[in-house]
DNA sequence: CTCTTGACTGAGG
DNA sequence: GCCTCAGCCAAGA
């Protein structure tokens, strides 16, 4: 079977749901690991139909740690109550710790 | 088919 | 350390 884009976003939603509780990933450690880590910003792109699916998309961010993809939320800040819900450190849409709580798809998970 | 946009990233100033 | 530019890829009009 030919493996083609479609399943580029099925892809991303699977890793999304595989990132452990109280943990958070960059959009470029997720193409990285599909074997597309200059399709970085399609893996935001796939996440606008993350809301239909049991994604957590606040569970992943830019590079840089911060919420950029809040504004996609219901709420204003309901992206940064979500991820201080799991003991996430956020502050001004920014994670805190980032690197402590850097989970990489592509290092942690086989 | 061509152009634009986008939840990105890396390099340069 | 912060700001700006360019590259990349895919989907929609």
């Amino acid at each position: 079977m030919q493996q083609k884009t479609l399943n580029f976003f099925d892809k991303v939603y699977e890793v999304a749901k595989l990132i452990p509780f109280g943990k958070v990933t960059s959009y470029g450690a997720i193409a990285n690991y599909l074997g597309a880590s200059r399709s970085a910003r399609m893996v935001g792109y796939a996440m606008n139909g993350s809301h239909n699916k049991d994604v957590p998309a606040h569970r992943v961010v830019n590079r840089k740690g911060l919420l950029t993809g809040k504004h996609h939320f219901d709420g204003t800040n309901l992206m940064q109550q979500l991820l201080e819900s799991e003991g996430i450190e956020v502050i001004d849409n920014q994670i805190q710790n980032l690197e402590s709580i850097y989970w990489d798809p592509s290092k942690e998970l086989i």
